[in-house]
RNA sequence: CGGGGUGUAGCGCAGUGGCUAGCGCGCUUGGUUCGGGACCAAGAAGUCGCUGGUUCAAAUCCAGCCACCCCGACCA
């Protein structure tokens, strides 16, 4: 390709409203353009990049075993009906009407309309099991899209679906997918983690994600240097330590005003670690007292999931005054006994604790559970933060930001159940299909190699297997017909040679073409400048190490063996 | 959806009641430069988000609407 006829609108200034290094790099670059908000137009280079990892995912789907279909966007409402998420979707989920006024969505992700597909056509055992793909534009009208192409209302997206037998077997569909993620990431040259994640409204029990690194990602990650173990903050779990000492005596003391728990722990000059905070929360099954250490947030997530409750929100002051007979700041479990009484893991073995005494301005000194208040259950509900003892081995948490690339879950029969999908087994019996749902966010994985290969000074470096181009000659003097002819040359040697080179061979000033050589990234930047027009040589610039090498025109070839 | 903010040339911005709406970048033409977004000169480009109101006079004041952005809960 040459540069003078291609499609590459860049711009010197970004919009202010660019804010991560992928967005600022892809409106600069001309990669994208937006055409309403969340909404993006590719460009010529971000479509050769986006096709070039499509088939790299393809690569390792189709090796893993998986068919590619392909559904429509547009779907009936009622298959969505018959989950039910046509109601609990929301407004996320974009509906739209027909001439016949018929009701239809724009699909947010397939789970019915492949549960659909499978039920009417595969009926037996014997076809079991069965792993469909497929890499389409998805429709989900965000809330608040940002980022460019990283958070869109319209984005691609890889999404697969496995059916099978029976748990046993789905578990292993689900580790083939697993497998194939890790191969799709590491070609890609990404640095990711693979972490524990919290299922949340799609459903079902394992799930984790595939997280990058990169500071501006929107998730937070706890790790443990020691095992390895690595979990999304919604779901990590932590190790907690309450020194034993003897149980002393009840005694309550007076708090005029003090209802924060740091104004407590101040006050009474104690760490938050040893006071009991007391959280009164309104779940769709009535009112729950939870309880968390002083220094731990509770996480609705992790509680909803390991209560098996859908809503926890917290009560009104109103509602606080009616429960406790007290206003809010001074709720405790002592004496709280019209509402059932859970406890975060972190209070196990706490002796001692100051609480709320359902008094105004008055709080307990030395409550002890069991003794003192009883505790219907005890359950990890808090949110664990860096610095706290790894759940498996008690190593050291570290906390990072990672983007959300992809994510696999095994969804039990959640909607093979509610959608009747069904198949018969040896004995001829009536089996509901056990099935897992696989996703990649295709435009966020391209933002993502950005987020990590660009650098302020090095410029933007593409892994050679998704590169716009597998590299780009530079003629500095345009008005050297030399130049110009052995650049020529070299481009048309290249692509006899079946590569995808592309020339820079516009009569401008050398900082543009610089720059904007930073801004494509192929692997190979090469520059015939007066050296090459005193010792033929070329200057390489191999953007993955950016070492700058000058070459003959047989070792230049030679780099793309 | 709650809170905050912004709409003036392709992009970044200035202009708070006054006559022909500006500046920088970008774009066009000519010239000089020619290894890191260079310089000189001459140009083209605007329904001042939309609708209505106040006024002799509105980008500027008022009202409504729309769009977009930022902070929260959601997700690939």
């Amino acid at each position: 390709m040459k540069r003078s006829h291609f499609f590459i609108p860049t711009q010197k200034e970004v919009p202010q409203d660019a804010e991560i290094v992928s967005h600022q790099i892809m409106i600069k670059g001309g990669y994208i353009r937006k055409t309403a908000a969340g909404i993006y137009t590719l460009l010529p280079i971000a479509l050769k990049i986006q096709k070039k990892i499509e088939n790299i995912i393809r690569k390792h789907m189709n090796a893993a075993g998986a068919y590619e279909i392909y559904m429509p966007v547009l779907s009936p409402a009622e298959l969505w009906m018959e989950t039910g998420r046509y109601q609990i979707y929301g407004k996320e989920l974009m509906r739209i009407k027909d001439r016949h006024d018929r009701d239809f969505v724009l699909g947010p992700t397939h789970e019915e309309i492949v549960t659909d597909i499978v039920r009417k056509n595969i009926k037996s055992y014997k076809e079991l099991p069965v792993c469909l793909y497929q890499i389409q534009t998805k429709f989900r009208d965000e809330v608040r899209p940002r980022f460019g192409i990283m958070r869109g209302r319209e984005f691609t997206m890889k999404d697969a679906y496995s059916f099978d037998a029976s748990p046993e077997k789905a578990v292993e569909s689900y580790l083939k997918m697993e497998k194939a993620y890790n191969d799709i990431f590491s070609e890609l040259e990404l640095e990711y983690s693979e972490v524990e994640a919290q299922s949340g409204p799609i459903g079902g029990s394992t799930s984790k994600e595939f997280m990058v690194h990169a500071s501006s990602g929107e998730d937070k990650i706890l790790s443990c240097a020691r095992c390895g173990y690595a979990a999304n903050i919604e779901k990590a779990g932590a190790k907690y330590d309450n020194p034993d000492e003897p149980l002393k005596e009840l005694a309550e003391a007076e708090t005029r005003d003090k209802k924060s728990v740091e104004d407590v722990a101040a006050f009474m000059n104690m760490k938050p670690e040893k006071i009991i905070k007391t959280i009164i929360a309104k779940t769709e099954k009535g009112f729950r007292a939870l309880l968390l250490r002083g220094d731990r947030e509770l996480n609705t997530e992790k509680a909803k999931a390991a209560l098996g409750l859908l809503e926890i929100v917290f009560a009104t002051e109103a509602e606080i005054e009616k429960i406790t007979k007290a206003p809010q700041g001074f709720s405790g479990p002592v004496g709280l006994e019209d509402i059932p009484v859970i406890a975060d893991v972190s209070l196990q073995g706490l002796r001692n604790a100051a609480a709320g005494a359902n008094k105004k301005d008055m709080h307990f000194l030395n409550v002890n559970a069991e003794r003192d208040f009883r505790v219907e259950e005890y359950a990890d509900i808090a949110f664990a933060k860096e610095g706290d003892a790894c759940v498996k081995c008690g190593g050291e948490l570290r906390s990072f930001s990672g983007i959300e690339v992809g994510h696999i879950f095994v969804l039990g029969t959640k909607y093979s159940k509610s959608m009747s999908a069904r198949f018969l087994d040896e004995n001829g019996k009536e089996q509901i299909y056990h099935m897992g749902c696989y996703g990649i966010g295709v435009g966020r994985t391209m933002a993502s190699v950005i987020e990590q290969k660009y650098s302020q000074d090095k410029g933007m470096y593409w892994p050679s297997c998704i590169a716009p181009f597998d590299a780009e000659i530079l003629v500095m003097n345009c008005k050297n017909e030399d130049a110009v002819k052995a650049g020529q040359a070299l481009y048309e040697k290249m692509k006899a040679a079946g590569l995808d080179p592309v020339i820079d061979e516009r009569n401008i000033n050398a900082g543009i073409k610089f720059a904007e050589s930073d801004l494509l990234g192929t692997p190979f930047r090469i520059v015939l400048g007066n050296r090459f027009l005193e010792t033929g040589k070329y200057e390489v610039l191999k953007r993955k190490t950016f070492e700058k090498t000058e070459m003959t025109e047989e070792e230049v070839m030679a780099l793309f063996g």
